[in-house]
DNA sequence: GTAGATTTGGCACCCCGTGCCTTTTGTGGC
DNA sequence: GCCACAAAAGGCACGGGGTGCCAAATCTAC
């Protein structure tokens, strides 16, 4: 493909994300169709479909890209540096992204969050997330290594969980920083990060386990 | 709905669900239309739907149910049960219920597994779970205050990512004990809980882990 | 300017999900 | 046993999402 044509291409993309979010916060998603949202761009509804593989995908198109920012700094890590280094680097960087490209970001997230079958469409994107995040902190894990399997999954759980929760308050209050509250909400995960190498002991005592019930 | 009446419409939920996870499994979940599973069990694909809302509901009966059983947990939790600890018996509670209905779970994990869109239908399942959690710890704290937001988002991720790994291992390996696993999971997830709410901490013993297995 | 490749448009189709109405199947009252 | 009534099942048609296929338009290279 062509600079020009690229150019071209990314231009549309652009106008039906755009028709989109504006059809969708103005009428609704299920009002919508998408020979509307095509209309709306100037093209025919099988060219929109060949740009957006589904109606969904046209306000997913930033939380796609977020997640490739952070696998990018994963993948240009340099060997010296920690998983958990790395990992919060990348958090922070995804933070500075999406608030950097505030103005973008914020119509479509109200239209997810006013529609039940975008949010649910929204797990999904939060289910990426604890994959991505477990791949990263289970790389160097024996993948037979139930209990450290466990403990990987616990931290990227929580990390998805603080990192879902810093975006969600900055879109109900957009003039705080979204990296200020993400560094809270790493902070708040760090007690889960291992000591070091330090692998070992975990141990549970069973009668510990049946107080608490 | 008198009795009998309530029996013959969980005989044709059973009927239909069974013939869905069988349909699925042996030709794909893509490759079977609902009227082929309304076929299989007897009924038009009109009442398919008066039965199960829309295709995928089909073999998301049980994980619907497992929340159900966590809710009710909650719900009737004494004054002076602290939120953690209510918690941890829901968790464990649940982990029972799985593993007591092994046979009819297993199947369906299955055809999940194995069918991407199912995987990300079963994403929002994993959204509903931190929405409870999250639900259950903040309940008592100000909704206003961001960081305890913050805590409580960490928190219920932190419990998603070790419940869910849990189930994930042991349908890999359905042998282990599914409770065994999940309570390591929640000694992991422990060091989040506030210090306030001081119920003797799990701690993990290596046999425990290892009977885990 | 023409040939060939690429992109777009148009068309037809499948199937999911739903509203509406008819038919069948219970469920009392006598 | 019969009838009136309610409730569930079936049938039908429609809107709309998503896709394969082919023709038309547009771009690219020589």
């Amino acid at each position: 493909m062509s600079e020009l044509q690229a150019r071209r291409d990314a231009q549309t993309r652009a106008e039906l994300s755009a028709a989109a979010i504006g059809l969708f916060s103005e009428r609704g998603f299920a009002e919508t169709t998408m020979a509307d949202v095509a209309a709306a761009a100037g093209v025919s509804r099988r060219t929109a479909y060949r740009h957006y593989g589904n109606k969904e995908d046209l306000i997913f198109e930033h939380p796609r890209r977020w997640i490739e920012v952070f696998r990018r700094v994963v993948a240009g890590r340099e060997e010296s540096e920690s998983t958990k280094k790395v990992c919060c680097r990348g958090v922070l960087e995804v933070a500075a992204t999406i608030e950097a490209t505030k103005a973008e970001v914020l119509p479509g997230y109200g239209v997810v969050a006013a529609t039940p079958s975008l949010r649910a469409r929204y797990a999904r994107t939060n289910r990426d997330w604890l994959d991505t995040y477990f791949e990263l902190i289970a790389a160097d894990l024996p993948p037979d290594d139930a209990p450290a399997m466990l403990r990987a999954s616990v931290l990227a759980g929580a990390l998805v969980g603080g990192t879902d929760r810093a975006v969600i308050q900055w879109f109900l209050q957009p003039d705080a920083s979204l990296v200020a509250m993400t560094k809270v909400a790493l902070g708040l995960v760090d007690p889960l990060w291992p000591a070091a190498s330090k692998v070992p002991s975990y141990e549970l005592r069973r009668d510990a386990v049946d107080t608490a019930r």
